[in-house]
DNA sequence: TCCTATTTGGCACTCGGTGTCATTAGTATC
DNA sequence: GATACTAATGACACCGAGTGCCAAATAGGA
């Protein structure tokens, strides 16, 4: 294992030294869900797997289900700030367009883990139900930008739909991509997206 | 309490007759939760109140999350079937809104009922949660209609993609009426059903 | 009354998650 | 080098949700 993470005490920092990290359990225990799947790896198999306790799990993850996300706050943070800097001008709808493929753009080795990572979050039905949370999360980043846009607060109607409608699309996207091994993730996001365009206007006629 | 639910032995059936009904126990349940919180109710409490061991509560509910949902499948079946012996005649977008303003029609005398049991699964975190693996079900029905009017299977993208956005902006309408005592569910459903057309198409200029 | 079907209750067990406290492993100070 | 301080860990007991198993209770029918 040429695993790095909590090794060589980092100097200047007081008290005992973390013994792994976040990002060292979510890999440990993305292996084992793969490998046996989510409900039958217990949270005692991970932590015996990263040599902690299962007391000492629980202050890095507060729960089983957090593990397949990793740091999505993180990302979160930096969508928010990607949506702040730019510039008035580009249209809201595209605004969001932009967001949302900066953000799901993986480099090509990534993208196999990033599948399985995926796949693990939109088919295990506890992780499913737990998702909401975090995607509740993301549609407050969505709906704070829109309520900026349009002068109205971010808890009104058009932000909050909006916000729905973006997750729902995006989500459809990424099913789809899960379904068919050689398919585009950016592409399909594209496709959605122009689809809220066509799909809801005039295009069926009264 | 006038339940009249599990009472006077149902003739022609064989074997022991059940202490209570799920209906029941789904209203004992929920007052109990109103009054002390979600969390802070045990299944225990519950199958107490009920007169009935923990053991057989489940046995009635899979799950405590199950409870403020009742029998929620009937209704699904049930617009499944309306929105089938929906004339072919009448435009896509139309026979979905006019399907949910149908089953979110409640009687008045029920409305503070429905109240309450919303603002729980829209409120308490573990609901939330929950409540997911429910929307799925229903996001297949509209995802089926949607497929088959447009000739595509309920799997691809535009159906998946429009049951997503139908879900997220009837919810969406949920919130503004709990956080509005005054408000009226349906104009809200209207008003937020009507924005899928506007807000995603030519409104914002490029 | 005996037989059979169905529900119920009790019990033990697993697993996720939490509170508490002593212990360990570091750094800074004298 | 001994000491004090700090932060992370580990062990333990505990709670609640959910399940498997089996005996007991309650109903109708022969």
């Amino acid at each position: 294992m040429s695993v790095s993470s909590g090794s060589e005490a980092v100097r200047g920092r007081l008290g005992r030294q973390p013994s792994t990290s976040p990002a060292e359990l979510s890999h440990i225990a993305l292996e084992l869900f793969v490998e046996r799947g989510f409900e039958e790896t217990t949270v005692g198999d991970i932590a015996a797997a990263a040599g902690i306790s299962r007391r000492t799990f629980f202050r890095y993850f507060s729960s089983k289900n957090d593990l397949p996300w990793g740091d999505f706050d993180s990302l979160l943070a930096a969508m928010r700030e990607f949506l702040n800097d730019l510039p008035e001008t580009v249209p809201l709808v595209e605004a969001l367009h932009a967001a949302v493929i900066r953000f799901n753009r993986f480099p090509t080795a990534e993208v196999p883990y990033h599948r399985r990572r995926m796949r693990l979050l939109l088919t295990v039905p506890s992780l499913v139900a737990h998702s909401t949370l975090r995607y509740a999360a993301w549609r407050q980043v969505v709906a704070e930008f829109v309520g900026r846009r349009l002068g109205v607060p971010a808890s009104s109607l058009e932000p909050q739909a909006m916000a729905w409608a973006l997750l729902g699309v995006s989500l459809s996207a990424y099913e789809q991509w899960l379904a068919d091994e050689n398919s585009d993730l950016i592409e399909l996001l594209d496709t959605a997206y122009a689809m809220l365009s066509t799909s809801f206007g005039s295009r069926y006629p009264a």
